[in-house]
DNA sequence: GTCTATATGGGGATAGAC
DNA sequence: GTCTATCCCCATATAGAC
């Protein structure tokens, strides 16, 4: 018993440094500390820094995919087999990074930030781990997209899948300064309201007229 | 003239390495060893290592948005008084940072990199440094937005600016991954392409109704 | 499983000769 | 302005007692 409640708090304090420092501003050493646990145990538990990390995101990203697929699943089974509304496949991704009910603002805001974070990452095994934790979800949610908006070319319907991906974290990274930006014009952080903004925002982008086709490749 | 040679071989160093490692990644005897001098000059030069970082980002990013200042300049003068059209603020601000034609492609490279490193930055000096760079850019842009969208409140315009914002740092982050991510499907990470993709987007978003006003206050 | 102690290396910054 | 040499701190990781 003592070993999970070690493990959790060394990645609860974890998630919280990372939040704060950066990925390269943390240290073991710190979260040791923090977590009120002995240095040694990280490495005992973990193995590694870069392994301790993995796992903090896992035991974040890891719920908020999951749901993303469940409301996707819930969506196609409404829709019976026709093209599912835009802005149904736009909350159902949105709507798990922002609005875990489970979560409180506190962890809501850590999720935001690692994923801020972590996505701008310098290559390396970290970011490919990043990375492939999401292959499931781009797959469904591409499809999905790509049955939503037949115009499209493939290639289109990608792109246009991540730039709502980028939109949701750049914001999400951003939150924390909104206020500060917009000399107070704009103190709202809290999921709800953000999820007001995003949703019609991204849903009229992804349904917006396919780009001008090149003109270079005339043998179509 | 050795001063100057020396310092832009600092820079030059200084950038490619935090592209490739991150800003924690990167260490000043590193950048030394990669510039090619001494340990002992990079203080000299810079003070610290937390200023050549600075100094780094402000030799990229000043000229990205003095452009984008022009192209709204320019704007503006076509349209004498009235709004502007919302394609147009798009296409101004997100063309300069896509492709600055003075740029080769790995200093271009270097630009988005940068960007996205930077503004998932934690909290500090670097990362108010790096905001401050853009505050008449966030004004001008927004009072733009603002005419060109008036049926959207101020706080309403502010959001889809930094949804805009969003979008085009996360998708120049994200670039160098998209071919892997994708499974070959997309690889064209070059400035003309993907703002061929993007500009549709995002004007679009900009131009989507305004979200509904939430029904607790009933004040007016 | 948990601790102390330490091995080993790298970091930023600087003093002082040239 | 540029170099060498060094101070001092911090990092990760591990060995070995309990």
């Amino acid at each position: 018993m003592a070993t999970k409640e070690t493990k959790e708090r060394i990645l609860d304090a974890a998630e919280q440094l990372l939040v704060e420092h950066g990925f390269g501003g943390t240290s073991i050493r710190g979260i040791a500390s923090a977590a009120g646990v002995n240095l040694a145990s990280i490495n005992y538990h973990f193995g590694s820094k870069e392994a301790l990390i993995q796992a903090v995101f896992e035991r974040r990203v890891g719920p908020v995919n999951e749901e993303r697929l469940r409301l996707l699943d819930q969506l196609e089974q409404s829709a019976s087999d026709g093209p599912l509304p835009v802005a149904g496949i736009t909350e159902a991704f949105v709507h798990p990074a922002l609005g875990l009910r489970r979560l409180d603002d506190s962890q809501r805001r850590v999720l935001q930030c690692l994923l801020g974070h972590t996505i701008s990452l310098p290559s390396g095994k970290a970011r490919d781990a990043f990375l492939e934790q999401f292959s499931e979800v781009v797959q469904r949610f591409t499809i999905a997209l790509g049955r939503a908006l037949p115009d499209l070319t493939p290639q289109e319907v990608l792109w246009r899948f991540f730039f709502m991906v980028g939109t949701l974290v750049q914001t999400l990274a951003m939150a924390e300064d909104m206020p500060r930006i917009s000399r107070g014009l704009c103190g709202e952080t809290d999921a709800e309201a953000m999820e007001r903004w995003l949703v019609p925002f991204i849903a009229a982008g992804l349904k917006a007229p396919a780009a001008e086709v090149r003109l270079e490749a005339d043998d179509a």
